[in-house]
RNA sequence: CGCGGGGUGGAGCAGCCCGGUAGCUCGUUGGGCUCAUAACCCAAAGGUCGCUGGUUCAAAUCCAGCCCACGCAA
């Protein structure tokens, strides 16, 4: 979980009071109520844990400002705080984000950076307002985002990187001087959807290639196919020289190098013969040709491209994403 | 008792409804073709059809129970 390694930090430099945290939730097989990554850790520290449902209620202001903290770390905790929630410590609330404000805030913003095709994100720690990811700037740290790297990696070193930027925060705070955010520059990363991860075939190959990056792992880029609901988890855009629109998929291609341009490309969607990668079949798009690496099918564990198709018995020229 | 699909040679799957010869695409091994190859051709090896019990002349297939791994929830 993205704030366990701010949370262990805090509990290595600093005095940690209390521990807020959302409440246990019915999760996984079974529906057991399961307990947030961060309450198991705060609880091995032995830590006072509050789960508030609606920190918006009244009374909890005072109870935390009851609580006597110098300062409140937020960070990945889904909820709008109330401004007297914020103010209840000494020094307000640092919000610790995961990207270079005032880019991409909001709930998703390494999911965004990454469907946007951003090539560098970052950390930023802010002095919280009552608006949306608005307050004054404390401290920032880019990081350069891997042509291949997905959401969850990428979010795996930020949570990292966040660790080490809200310490420094914290450590110079006296002196930092608050940077107000250039808002009209300020662009949204709202919280994700599963709907974000419907593949739109009509794009180019790279857009698809980095939304395909964005939804991993959550919620996962997928299209339609004749045998049901296919996750596409990792992928790479191929140039689209050999695709014709019933060109066979494997096997009589004569030579990689000699294949006649198509008259026609093949309709977006449409699974074509690539010459490349040993035959293997791609997907026409908008602009060049998906080359899925990694999938999954409905109630099946994800698996390479190759190995999928084996069993799911597609004949080129199959359309995908019309259900 | 949250919902839902699965377990079939080494991999991914079909066959199950409608019981009757173990199938497909690969992989592996051997041979052939070729300047050559991840291409093509021929051949071979490799399976207690998750387990137990039941029904039946006959069970991968129908019924019951159990085990195992998987998907969904934001």
């Amino acid at each position: 979980m993205f704030a366990l390694p701010t949370l262990g930090a805090l509990l290595r430099a600093h005095e940690v009071v209390a521990v807020v945290t959302q409440p246990d939730r019915p999760a996984h097989r079974g529906q057991h109520l399961t307990p947030s990554p961060v309450k198991v850790r705060a609880e091995r520290a032995g830590l006072p844990v509050l789960q508030p449902l609606r920190l918006r209620e009244p009374g909890w202001a005072d109870r935390l400002r009851a609580l006597g903290a110098d300062v409140a770390v937020v960070i990945a905790f889904g909820q709008i705080l109330p401004v007297d929630v914020l103010a209840a410590p000494a020094r307000g609330s640092i919000n610790v984000h995961a990207s270079l404000l005032p880019r991409y805030r909001g709930a998703a913003p390494i999911a965004w950076a990454i469907m946007r095709g951003e090539t560098t994100t970052g950390i930023t720690t802010m002095q919280m307002d009552a608006g949306m990811d608005t307050g004054d700037m404390l401290l920032a740290r880019a990081t350069p985002i891997g042509s291949e790297e997905t959401a969850g990696e990428l979010s795996d070193r930020l949570a990292a990187l966040g660790a080490d930027v809200l310490i420094e925060t914290l450590a110079t705070l006296d002196t930092l001087a608050p940077t107000p955010q250039r808002h009209e520059e300020a662009t949204l990363a709202p919280r994700l959807i599963k709907a974000h991860g419907a593949l739109d075939w009509s794009q180019p190959a790279t857009a698809l290639a980095n939304a395909i990056r964005g939804c991993n792992p959550w919620p996962g880029a997928h299209t339609a196919t004749p045998r049901g609901m296919l996750t596409i988890w990792r992928a790479r855009a191929v140039t689209a020289r050999a695709c014709a629109p019933d060109a066979p998929i494997a096997g009589t291609v004569a030579s990689r190098d000699t294949l006649p341009s198509p008259a026609t490309p093949a309709a977006p969607g449409t699974l074509v013969a690539t010459g490349q990668a040993g035959g293997v079949p791609a997907i026409a798009t908008g602009d060049g040709a998906l080359l899925p690496l990694e999938v999954q099918a409905e109630n099946r564990r994800a698996v390479s491209w190759e190995e999928y198709l084996r069993g799911a018995r597609l004949a080129a020229g199959t359309r995908l994403g019309t259900s």
